[in-house]
DNA sequence: TAGATTGTTAATCGATTAACAATC
DNA sequence: TAGATTGTTAATCGATTAACAATC
């Protein structure tokens, strides 16, 4: 065990995949796994999974391998899956609709509670079990129900003001589908971005890229 | 330059980011800029930005700086922003929708063509300009109109299957949204991943551990 | 020309891989 | 006990940063 160090960013962005590995492992009926068959499935080296692992603590038994059902959920616990933070999603548009409706909030670590938008055509709308409330409703809203997370689709330029309205209502962590640079204003919030417009360019670069290689 | 040298992954990933930013630089009504004044605003270091423009060449100028414009033209061009390849999309429940709705295909190398769902009762829905088509008119469709990648916004376990008539069809880029790994069976086909499970846990993982460094 | 800033080489840092003793 | 496989240290590899000569 060396979980007093930091952990390697690396390392924390593939603890979800082998959450979901070892979750489809057990589908499979598996009961324990060797860090080199667990390699072998998920394209990585066994040296890389056991350093990867050992950042938290000794999951394993030497001449066993792994319990999946143990690793799983010790995984589960350090990411904080069994946490259930209340998180609520901002602008109700196509994508923050679908966002809405398309996780499984409950299995990564969080409890949808509530979606707002400022445009007042849609307040009361139903998506999903939630009605659409305006977003000047939020102050009130958080602070009954203290929600840790904001799911951000709105569009860049409101950015800095929503974030600003969501920090005064002690809302700190962040799932960013805009533009919108949360960071650069405020530094210590906790981000995660997804940029669904630079993925799409990384999948024309590689297309255009491969074809020139014949 | 030395663009015949194979481009780290980094690297490319950093890409559209570049691209982003120096579209919000001209924006802003500036011509050129500094590798220095660049790395301040997004976050690098100048080493890094110098290092990774001249992997596709030299694209500034000693005492100068970078031309926005130009550089910006010259990113989207290696990308292949004006290549325009045909997509189609499979799968139009909420996400998929919500995908074909939002993104601004045409400005990220993309023209989307068609919406395909295996739902029946899905078919001739209309989402922004398209109806959604039958997934049996695939072949038919595609035979016609030589789609280059295909969105997939579909169930893990119809992932196979899906996959194959595509390939079938001659498409072989990916832009992945489930949770099907698509290189296990088909190592060829180019996959741009999007794991927002993924990524909602790593915020997870993110707020868990902050709140015990107090 | 002098000043600024690139392109590029060298140094550093961190992450991955390999090796092996510890141990179940 | 013998075999398997971990946990961990050491070696390698690659990516980032620093430095500076080239040059606009």
């Amino acid at each position: 065990m060396k979980s007093n160090n930091i952990i390697p960013k690396n390392v924390i962005s593939r603890l979800p995949r082998y959450y979901r590995f070892l979750g489809m492992l057990l589908d499979e009926g598996m009961e324990r796994i060797s860090s080199n068959e667990l390699s072998r499935r998920m394209g990585l080296t066994a040296s890389q999974i056991r350093q990867d692992l050992n950042h938290f603590g000794g999951f394993g038994q030497q001449g066993y391998g792994y319990n999946i059902t143990q690793l799983r959920e010790q995984i589960g616990h350090i990411i904080g899956i069994d946490n259930y933070y209340n998180v609520i999603l901002i602008g109700a548009g196509n994508l923050g609709r679908a966002i809405a409706q398309h996780l499984n909030f409950q299995k990564r670590g969080f409890n949808l509670i509530a979606l707002f938008d400022s445009d007042e055509k849609l307040t009361g709308i139903r998506i999903g079990n939630f009605a659409i409330r305006h977003f000047s409703q939020l102050e009130e809203f958080c602070e009954e129900h203290k929600p840790t997370a904001a799911i951000l689709c709105i569009p860049s330029n409101a950015g800095k003001d929503v974030t600003q309205k969501l920090i005064d209502c002690n809302i700190n962590a962040f799932w960013n589908f805009s533009h919108y640079n949360i960071s650069d204003d405020f530094p210590d919030a906790i981000v995660e971005n997804v940029h669904l417009n630079d993925s799409l360019m990384t999948l024309c670069y590689n297309i255009t890229n491969s074809e020139e290689t014949p």
